[in-house]
DNA sequence: ACCTGAACACCGTTCAAGT
DNA sequence: ACCTGAACACCGTTCAAGT
């Protein structure tokens, strides 16, 4: 766990971010980085521990909000953040939902949430659920927008089939998907108020 | 798109379910159906497409409620379905989250939430960005749950973190993550009311 | 005309052979 | 003692060679 390690990981993001996450390959990477592919085995164990340090690594570009700002100013900033991590890393989003958070840079993350909803005046014995609750939406949210799976492929098939998936919004103006974002953020506003302890 | 198209796709949902998505190969997929690792390119042109199949396959594996029954009770069903199906193929649920839904099954699904915001009074402006937003809590929160996202990897490792990412429950009794979304079904309840039309 | 299996360009990882 | 590159057992897909 020397600084090559970060080196490699973030390497691993660059391929990503370029090629796909179906290209983060040791021999990638490695070709990356300058190194031969097996002198990346000195510094990580496996294939898997990069993946795990990739999570870390793009957690760790989020822009976290300033503590002393108001709740809502936060989880907005944090939402938005997430939904521009995603446009950045599209196919990498997904291993945030499928990876337990233990790299430092995933447990600040969750402390910045706890941090608003404690703010926001949620019961303690409510706390880790509403924190869930709300994360796993904004990833969900996140990883499909950067994916495009609100899309059909083909959108003729779509129109055959009748089903409206992107209603039409004539009060949205420039990024459609953020725009619901911000509006799922005041529903969501809702939903926290509502989990406050009485 | 003959009924061998099917029977392959079913196919590849047995080798998932069985050794997870890494182990989907056209080779392993072939093995199974007993063909030739080649005839399979008779009946899909790409292992995209088999991809593509298999999310299909997996959400025509949701027993959907009936159309009948009260609006609540038919999201606690379709959510708790979710529930199951993630913990009958975990490492496949994340395609969910990056494949858009063009398949029949797909739709099927999606009409359902439509329903049952329509019968809970949702305005029809707020329809689709309501669906999406219970989605891809639902999806979210049951792949991470398939995938066991919500622990760490090293139990010891989290303690010396001190990040209390499972709060005790005491009142839940058998299943700690089914509870849980029970809960969560409650408050998104209460959110889908506070958008009813005026 | 149809099917197949060899082949190509990959992959993660092991390990023996080099220095 | 350290590093490396050949090698192993894979992968998706192409395509020529067979029938």
């Amino acid at each position: 766990m020397g600084s090559r390690f970060f080196e490699i990981v973030r390497a691993g993001l660059t391929v990503a971010g370029r090629d796909g996450l179906s290209a983060v390959s040791m021999r990638a990477v490695a070709a990356e980085v300058g190194f031969t592919t097996m002198a990346l085995y000195r510094h990580l164990p496996s294939k898997e521990a990069l993946l795990d340090g990739m999570v870390g690594a793009l957690l760790g570009e989020l822009d976290l909000p300033d503590a002393t700002d108001p709740w809502p100013g936060r989880l907005r900033k944090i939402a938005l953040e997430l939904l521009a991590l995603g446009r950045r890393y599209p196919t990498v989003m997904p291993l945030l939902l499928t990876r337990p958070y233990v790299a430092p840079e995933a447990v600040r993350v969750v402390r910045v949430m706890y941090g608003i909803l404690e703010d926001a005046g949620v019961a303690e014995a409510e706390l880790y659920r509403v924190e869930r609750l709300i994360s796993t939406h904004l990833l969900g949210y996140c990883v499909s927008v950067a994916n495009q799976a609100f899309w059909a492929a083909d959108p003729d098939t779509l129109a055959v089939e009748s089903v409206p998936v992107a209603a039409p919004d004539p009060s949205a103006t420039g990024d459609r998907w953020r725009d619901e974002l911000e509006r799922n953020l005041v529903s969501l506003g809702q939903l926290i108020m509502a989990e406050r302890r009485s």
